[in-house]
DNA sequence: GTTGGCACTCGGGAGGATAGAGTGCTAATC
DNA sequence: GATTAGCACTCTATCCTCCCGAGTGCCAAC
């Protein structure tokens, strides 16, 4: 793109000025609010200019421009600068998010809520991506005769469990000998190596009888299998009512149906990430503007997010979706900086 | 309420025809859609009186009538007959909830996700009150030293479990004897019978020295409070914004933002409950109709639970919140038909 | 108690005028 | 060649006004 500075500094102004005010911005308006030291009459042309090459556009003749998809990229890419949140702010954060917590989702869903709050605009968090975390213990623990629940310790300081259908007639030895023998052969291996070829093999050194134990060792594979499913925590919804972008009532039911259903957003968050990995990005932050999102109803919003580490192998999203018409320098920073304090206090559990 | 026939179905009429079309109904367009033997100056005659029992209210001066919030109520209390489900519907909510789980949270999941796609509108279940259930089992694991795993096992055929920190110098061994001692004596205990003292009380068997033992013991205790609380499940909430009650965005803005809230929901659920109980109510729903909610933002709406049964003691609600203007006897149905099913699946949990 | 008739009320939609912000273009100027 | 002043033009948003129609309350008659 190439653009002389003066062409970059209305782009950026009507950026600018129409997150502030939500009114198309003219070329009079631009030369009140900021000292350019040429006439309208120029600025006008700048912006003939800058709507050839897509970066503006008029939602109709008579009316002032605002930025396109792609001005809002530009801006987003070239012009703006992130400015650091005041130490204020940052202490907002802070306080938020250091509730102490036994659990590391609780700890997501804290972060989660606060990005909410501190933004305004819907929040999100993915669970960690645990495929990469290793078995540190399973335990099957016998809940009542053909009921079971499979607890696992991961290597990222997670706990999950799983409660599972085993055969009657298995008593509290049987059991115990099965898990012990998972446990030994599966802990420090990482969870997408395990197969249900793994759990059975670890099974046969048990001299529990064939049938029962498959049943058993396709349970426990089962429970395993689900404790690295995603989760995702979507807060804040009903903030984008409040948003003049969201006023018409189509465009807000588009949205949030949209967002209830929470796999679809999962998805494609998902997809964000493994695209950002692709390419080998290296920003802290991905963001997707407008059209860019292949979301149902998020045509009018801006989703960004940021990668949080719980430890070195094991991460996960969080950010935010608002309207592409927001400070996004700001938000930015917001989100880094709860990604910041987030994995510091993620460090307490590992 | 003094009303002769007539008066009640006019009120019945205005109910439905009002419901249906969510257009103010007049005299005129009463008698057309049914078959009153009298012409529509009586019935103005007739609605002039409704009018002056606070039953309907017009709103304003050369507009049709439209039930009021007591009109409601009466047309709910005397007028309306539920209607059975036909077999089609009935098939429809069985399909959905009947899918397989392993733990009746999930089923409870299912059900009001369920309720909320039969009704149209925002659907809520609160868990299981376990106050009255108790304690099967009780294992602490440990899961790294400073960290261990509360799991409860508990009568309704419910697992609770909860991270807890415990003191870093603790071994398996002493654990082991904390959990035993605790489970030994706490076992068949309803849990709102178990206070901290009881579970001192209870670790004062072994041998494990006193401050370290005090800590397990507060902890344990703690994830058995935790074990009762309640968690609420809200679903459907986008679907208030497709309705024309909620076209003002400003009233769907309030709504949402109450309900975004559920802390503050789960508790006024909780409040319906008790003053059923109270009153002895022995319907097999609790209905609150406008300004009888007392919730912000939900003046048009109706909430309408039932009281689901894990077992006996153990039970909790499900329902719907929709807008006043609802088909009363179908929604009631439909909630009353997914209790029952609900009520079924979880026998199989019990 | 019921009915037909009638004057009255009020919201909502259609039509029309107007203001105002903004544009593109042209011709003159730097 | 870039910049500027000037101007005619465009389009929306807003405000009025008018009018239709559905609905009402009331009265006198049945």
């Amino acid at each position: 793109m190439q653009l002389d500075n003066r062409k970059k500094e209305v782009l950026h102004a009507i950026v600018d000025d129409y997150v502030s005010t939500n009114e198309p911005v003219g070329s009079k308006s631009l030369i009140e609010r900021h000292s350019f030291n040429v006439s309208s009459a120029t600025l006008r042309n700048d912006m003939a200019e800058l709507e050839h090459l897509g970066l503006i556009e008029k939602p109709h003749t008579s009316a002032g421009r605002i930025p396109s998809d792609k001005g809002y990229r530009e801006y987003v890419n070239s012009l703006m600068t992130i400015e650091e949140l005041t130490p204020r702010e940052q202490l907002e954060i802070e306080k938020r998010i250091n509730t102490s917590v036994d659990e590391v989702t609780e700890l997501i869903k804290n972060a989660t809520h606060t990005l909410s709050e501190t933004t305004g605009f819907v929040s999100l968090a993915m669970s960690p991506r645990l495929k990469k975390s290793f078995l540190k213990q399973l335990k099957i623990l016998m809940i009542e005769p053909g009921k079971a629940l499979v607890v696992m310790v991961l290597s990222a300081g997670v706990v999950k469990d799983k409660v599972v259908r085993i055969p009657n007639f298995l008593n509290d030895e049987q059991i115990m000998k099965i898990s012990g023998a998972i446990e030994k052969s599966l802990t420090g291996k990482p969870l997408d190596e395990i197969t249900l070829v793994t759990v059975e093999t670890a099974g046969k050194s048990t001299d529990v009888p064939e049938p029962l134990l498959k049943q058993v060792l396709y349970e426990a594979y089962a429970a395993i299998k689900q404790a690295d499913e995603l989760n995702i925590y979507l807060e804040g919804e009903h903030r984008m009512l409040s948003l003049p972008d969201f006023s018409s009532l189509g465009r807000a039911r588009d949205l949030l149906g949209t967002l209830s259903d929470s796999g679809m957003v999962a998805g494609y968050v998902n997809e964000m990430e493994n695209a950002a990995r692709e390419l080998g990005s290296d920003d802290s932050y991905m963001i997707r503007i407008g059209q860019e999102i292949t979301l149902e109803g998020l045509d009018d919003c801006s989703f960004i997010t940021a990668t949080y580490n719980l430890t070195d192998s094991v991460s996960g999203n969080i950010g935010v979706i608002g309207p592409k018409r927001m400070l996004y320098s700001k938000v930015i920073s917001q989100i880094d900086f709860v990604k910041k304090k987030l994995n510091e206090e993620m460090k307490k559990f590992t």
